[in-house]
DNA sequence: TATGCATCCCTAGGCTCAAA
DNA sequence: TTTGAGCCTAGGGATGCATA
């Protein structure tokens, strides 16, 4: 899915490619799901998440793809959004990271204000990459970026599964604290009904006490919702931690 | 200089296989 | 028997190298 900016004047809202609107039939293999198109046709589309998607892939719901005109693709549709009973959910992956660096650039979040460079994907730690990598100067800032689509009871969780990779992120982002870098996890919630943002810790225990740990030594803990509907999605409104 | 291609990494869980 | 490593799944983005 390749999401474009909406206008020059706001570069912190993306557009949504043109939606089709299907019914889920299931989702397998973690990067499939069978899906029913308005026309009845049944076809395979790509899910662009490889988490758990707990709560955010019940059969028969209504879900919205893209159609992709790269003739390598094997699947040509990607599902990009689910309509759940409280609210439409983001649960492609790639979105975060665009949104957030978008976001940045248009002056969206104080909290990341007034670096003069910014990368993606930068190799840091153990043969990792870090999502946002943010310079002024000799400064630099490390943002890990993570989408999340777990609400229960108004509260954002993350992660939805237990995530060995997640914890090597935190150990790798209190290396670069101790080198004298600024580092930032920066949780995405694609959904409109959160409100506030807590670590899953009856999900993933281990995950929580290391946050709570890299939060000890330095780590910064930003968590957003989003805007979210049918044309477009931007940046929402931070979201208080609870840890 | 521009373009195309290959490679690596990212995502999480299931599975196989080897070692202890 | 248990544990851990490695591979697989699909697609996208970054990077490096080769070629035109």
């Amino acid at each position: 899915m390749e999401v474009r900016t909406k206008n020059k004047t706001d570069p912190g809202v993306l557009k949504w490619p043109p939606l089709l609107k299907a019914t889920l039939i299931r989702r397998y293999k973690r990067f499939m799901a069978d899906v029913r198109l308005s026309n009845n046709h049944l076809v395979t589309a790509h899910c662009p998440n490889s988490g758990s998607m707990l709560g955010c892939s019940e059969p028969g719901r209504p879900v919205y793809l893209t159609r992709s005109s790269n003739p390598r693709r094997r699947l040509k549709y990607t599902w990009e959004m689910i309509q759940m009973p409280t609210s439409l959910v983001g649960i492609n992956t790639l979105v975060p990271n665009r949104l957030v660096r978008a976001s940045i650039l248009s002056g969206k979040i104080p909290e990341l204000m007034g670096y003069t460079e910014i990368q993606s994907e930068v190799r840091f730690g153990k043969a990792s990459r870090v999502d946002l990598v943010l310079r002024r100067d000799e400064e630099l800032c490390f943002l890990e970026i993570k989408n999340c689509t777990l609400v229960e009871d108004e509260v954002a969780f993350f992660p939805d599964a237990v995530t060995s990779r997640g914890l090597k992120h935190l150990i790798e982002l209190q290396e670069e604290i101790k080198g004298g870098h600024r580092a930032v996890m920066f949780y995405l919630v694609q959904r409109m009904d959160a409100k506030a943002f807590s670590p899953a810790d009856h999900i993933d225990p281990a995950y929580g006490a290391e946050l709570r740990k890299a939060l000890k030594a330095g780590l910064e803990i930003l968590a957003y919702d989003v805007k979210i509907n049918l044309e477009t999605i931007s940046l929402g409104a931070p979201l208080p931690v609870k840890l």
